[in-house]
DNA sequence: ATGTCACTTCATAAGTGA
């Protein structure tokens, strides 16, 4: 079964990307991220006339998640437990048919400028996922946490890693959290498979960096033990960030034995 | 420092967020 993490920046925006991609890619499984899109405007038909399921989670202008899946979702959860008062729509969860593997879909937050309300937020969000992790890690079955993690883990997952010192996507306390995630029992799936530098899954539309190959990695598949040993790849798929119209994220994929 | 893109608004240019 082979399932993919997508930052789509805009599903409206990236129909046309979106379609093409589900024809040829044909997923079994995908979660999207930054649909921009509040659920009532989501295209569900370029989804589901294309044979998937659909749920999603998202608000107006800017973030916003979603997945799809050729088998049935169900149990599905609607935001990240924690914070009651968190309005914006980062998370979505749900039970892949009867395969006994839960998705959990993503959207971390930037982060920046950090210091600053905005990397307090990343920060707190990331405690409430690894809360959240912990949870459902005492199932101890098939999970898997993927999408954008806004966190580049090591140096050889950016390109020039002294350019994002300051940022919050590779400042320490970033780093370290995700770490924390690492250390509950995750498994960062690309590195399982792919232990290579030079793996990048975000190229900024700014400055010809993804013709200069300017990347960074910090779309993941963080998955549980019972996940890790059903793994049968990893892989970034480089091809739609150089179509048309292209998202400033690529896809990333796991092949697992479910 | 800049660049680029998607989306929003007391809209048609300027802001926010990334």
């Amino acid at each position: 079964m082979k399932l993919a993490t997508f930052n789509i920046n805009g599903v409206k925006a990236r129909a046309e990307t979106l379609g093409r991609w589900l024809e040829q890619a044909r997923p079994d499984v995908a979660v999207l991220q930054e649909i921009k899109s509040v659920d009532e405007a989501f295209p569900r038909a370029l989804i589901e006339d294309r044979g998937y399921h659909l749920e999603t989670h998202g608000q107006k202008g800017f973030n916003g998640v979603a997945i799809l899946s050729t088998l049935p979702l169900h149990n599905v959860t609607r935001g990240l437990p924690g914070d009651e008062t968190d309005e914006q729509a980062r998370w979505i969860e749900a039970d892949i048919g009867e395969t006994g593997l839960r998705v959990c879909g993503l959207y971390l937050p930037n982060g920046n400028p950090a210091p600053g309300p905005k990397y307090d937020y990343k920060l707190a969000w990331m405690e409430r996922l690894k809360a959240r992790a912990t949870a459902l890690l005492a199932e101890e079955r098939p999970l898997a946490f993927a999408g954008d993690y806004n966190v580049i883990p090591q140096p050889m997952d950016a390109a020039r890693p002294e350019a994002w010192r300051q940022d919050a996507l590779f400042l320490p306390d970033s780093r370290a959290a995700f770490r924390r995630l690492e250390a509950l029992g995750l498994y960062d799936a690309l590195r399982l498979r792919r232990p290579e530098p030079g793996l990048y899954s975000f190229w900024d539309y700014q400055a010809n960096a993804r013709g200069r190959n300017d990347g960074i990695r910090i779309d993941h598949w963080l998955l549980s033990p019972q996940a890790a040993d059903l793994l049968l790849d990893c892989w970034i798929e480089t091809e739609p960030r150089d179509w048309d119209k292209p998202s400033d994220h690529t896809p990333v994929w796991v092949d697992l034995a479910a």
